[in-house]
RNA sequence: GGAGAAAUGGCAGAGUGGUCGAUUGCGGCAGUCUUGAAAACUGUUGAACCGUGAGGUUCCUGGGGUUCGAAUCCCUAUUUCUCCGCCA
């Protein structure tokens, strides 16, 4: 959620920066809160003003009546009914205001970093940089759904008698290999300072509200009705909702958290050859790192996160490109993202494995997340998360790219971890 | 699931209808002392909104109510604790 005193303050500003996201509207929208802001302050004002005046009148109530004239007291009594009234009614139109500004700013995206490039379509994006060669596949290379099926490692049918589409039944060295990426990516993010966490991974309104899932992605999470309980699509949601409602001291920054959980999503909306095998899934295991940064270092910090996740990409032998999010591309609450995306050799194509973002204040102003600067003053932390990694589609581009005639390369790094260095 | 108790500032913990945004202690910050630190002493120390300012308003878990006036009384939700039951 922007900041209502900077769009008051910077509304060409404002304006500008929308545009990049392409967000319809945004002038009559933008006018809109402003005036509602204005009408907030003049209510707010008349309400403030008829309180000190009942205030004050119970004060000398209470004076009066301390000292035995009931009387004179009575008579006060008798003016304050009409301030009661009045007190009533100012109240209701100042909150009905405020919910009214709630509502729309709400629905307005984060400002996109002035470096964000303009654009509409994934095909806006910006190639930041390209690494590691792609490889030329033997004769009679499958793509993964297949390999899975080969070598037993994944049974998606007996996953939709489980449960539905989408929900896959990992078997063997497959379950093997989930549990060795999340065990090596917990490791290096825990080798880098990030301090490991295991938050729950259902999370009630207020969560969703505080990260920006809702009410902006409402249909896409899973929701328990009886409880009004989500299942996360992120482990982001809890951890960064730990810091909602908590001022933090200037020194305690940057908080660096990490955690692995299952991911559900409804993808609703989805469909077609790209949602095939482990390319789009309902639920699917992800670690995630998140931090409460100072506001001067953010961006510095946003670099530094996107350089870890590339180093695991490189660790794990995989070609992979990083681009920069255009306007239309980004998220609701993001300022500036990256993606990475790791080569598919079997499909022929990039897949999306971590989205690296700075949300600036805009999660924090809604979670209230502080921190007091060196004169005392409070002022809102910046916030920041990325995939450290997305399993599926870096489990397809393993397959896939290390496939051999002999059977599937398990990357140097993992072999500790599954305790196998081929599949076969 | 049943019975009872409780929820106050960063933490601990007073406060049972008016002068309480809230005693006190700890912690934090600043100063005195010290070569420096510790100790001791002194002062200071919640958040949000409105206002150029003086100042005003709101917040004692959330929501509602009684009253001229609520941290304090009533209702309700949530959470926590204790006992019983059940249980990985």
């Amino acid at each position: 959620m922007l900041q209502l005193s900077y769009i008051r303050e910077n509304k060409e500003d404002v304006l500008k920066r929308l545009a990049i996201k392409n967000f319809k509207d945004a002038e009559n929208i933008i006018n809109s809160i402003i005036e509602l802001d204005n009408n907030r302050k003049s209510a707010q004002r008349l309400a403030d003003d008829v309180k000190a005046e009942a205030n004050g009148l119970a004060k000398q109530i209470g004076e009066l009546m301390k000292s035995g004239k009931k009387e004179e007291a009575e008579t006060l009594k008798a003016k304050t009914a009409d301030l009661k009234g009045k007190e009533k009614e100012f109240d209701e139109t100042l909150k009905t205001i405020e919910q009214d500004i709630h509502k729309i700013l709400v629905t307005v995206p984060n400002l996109p970093n002035i470096t964000v490039p303009v654009g509409k379509t994934p095909e806006d994006n910006e190639v930041v940089n390209e690494h590691g060669a792609i490889p030329t596949l033997h004769a009679g290379a499958t793509p993964h759904w297949e390999l899975t099926t080969k070598y037993d490692l994944i049974d998606f049918e007996l996953g939709v008698k489980l449960t539905g589409a989408g929900f896959p039944v990992y078997k063997g060295k497959g379950a093997r290999l989930q549990r060795a990426l999340i065990n090596y990516f917990l490791d290096k993010a825990t080798s880098k300072g990030y301090n490991e966490v295991q938050p729950p991974i259902l999370v009630n309104a207020d969560s969703g509200y505080g990260t920006g899932q809702l009410p902006d992605k409402e249909g896409q999470m899973y929701h328990c009705q009886v409880d009004d309980l989500y299942l996360i699509p992120t482990a982001e949601v809890p951890i960064t909702n730990m810091y909602r409602d908590v001022i933090l001291k200037e020194s305690d920054l940057p908080i660096k958290n990490c955690g692995y959980t299952p991911c559900f999503r409804r993808e609703a909306g989805s469909y077609g050859k790209d949602v095939r095998g482990l390319n789009r899934l309902h639920q699917f295991d992800k670690v995630e790192i998140v931090q409460i940064a100072h506001p001067d270092k953010s961006y510095e910090i946003l670099e530094n996160m996107r350089e870890f996740v590339s180093s695991l990409l490189q660790e794990l032998e995989l070609p992979y490109r990083t681009l920069k999010l255009c306007g239309g591309d980004m998220s609701f609450g993001s300022a500036l993202t990256y993606d990475l995306e790791v080569w598919s050799a079997a499909q022929g194509r990039w897949l999306e494995v971590s989205s690296v973002s700075n949300f600036e204040t805009f999660q924090t102003n809604r979670l209230k997340c502080r921190y007091k600067d060196a004169n005392g003053k409070t002022q809102l932390a910046h916030s920041l998360n990325g995939s450290a990694l997305a399993l599926p589609r870096i489990v397809a581009s393993l397959l896939e790219n290390n496939q051999t005639e002999a059977g599937i390369k398990i990357p140097k790094v993992l072999v500790p971890y599954t305790g196998f260095d081929m599949i076969n």
